[in-house]
DNA sequence: CGGAATCCTATCGGATACTG
DNA sequence: CAGTATCCGATAGGATTCCG
């Protein structure tokens, strides 16, 4: 195990807060933090991004890949990521009508962040797995810091 | 820029879904990135979290860090996050009562996240900025993939 | 000190049906 | 095809008050 930081005499840990945008005592919805959060929170949103992450696609090619979402929740993910300037909408005339949505580039570099979770999430369920193991064994489990 | 896979001929994104757990058409709560972020989303969450990766703190002393959180949500973040094994509760015996919050390996185990949270948040601010610069510059914005 | 209990509102997300 | 319109139940989360 890494060494820690043990008394909180000295204030902030610059690797968890880097700069003063860390260091917020309130949910402010420009710190950092809330901003990636925003940005992949929702339900169905982090599907919606892992799709758009192959390329462009079309509304219908998206219900397609997730069949059991609502055209109007789909919409609403949609229009939620574009106004965060994550994905853009571009229309085709024509008949019918022809709709692509496709990544930005801040939509794109959200691609770090999901690898991440996936591989946090990961480790969740292992730690998980081996607290039931202690648990069933009579181990006790105590806090790490 | 990196490259990309162009065509959605190859199902699936190695890197960005490494397994079958990933390959999920709908927000499954066993999916990896859904209990990553089940652990650091809600309101005050993160906030918690990084209070407590410093060490363990009293109930009292996470209001004093965290003033504008009320009592009840306190409570219920501190509940959720202990039912997901990622804190401990312990009460020291005595008058008046005592207790103090820790990480457990698993909560511990989010500090990554963290900071990965944080730095994909200074990524899109810095994006978004760029975006407006753009807009006003009258360029156009398009699609990355 | 460390909560629990109650109340209240806003928003979310699902179902369904309809339209240009 | 690509959405929009409406309705509705379930939580989330804040304020306030009280308890052991």
């Amino acid at each position: 195990m890494g060494h820690q930081t043990e008394s909180h005499a000295c204030p902030w840990d610059s690797e968890l807060v880097p700069d003063a945008g860390g260091r917020t005592r309130r949910p402010e919805p420009d710190c950092p933090v809330e901003l990636a959060l925003a940005a992949v929170s929702g339900r169905w949103t982090t599907l919606v991004l892992r799709e758009l992450m192959g390329g462009q696609l079309s509304f219908g090619a998206l219900s397609a890949r997730l069949p059991d979402i609502s055209p109007k929740v789909l919409t609403e993910r949609l229009r939620t990521l574009e106004g965060r300037g994550l994905v853009v909408r571009e229309r085709l005339a024509g008949f019918p009508v022809r709709t692509r949505y496709g990544l930005t580039a801040a939509g794109a570099a959200l691609r770090p962040l999901l690898v991440e979770l996936y591989r946090t999430g990961v480790e969740l369920a292992q730690a998980g797995a081996a607290a039931e193991t202690e648990q069933s064994t009579g181990r006790v489990r105590g806090p790490v810091a």
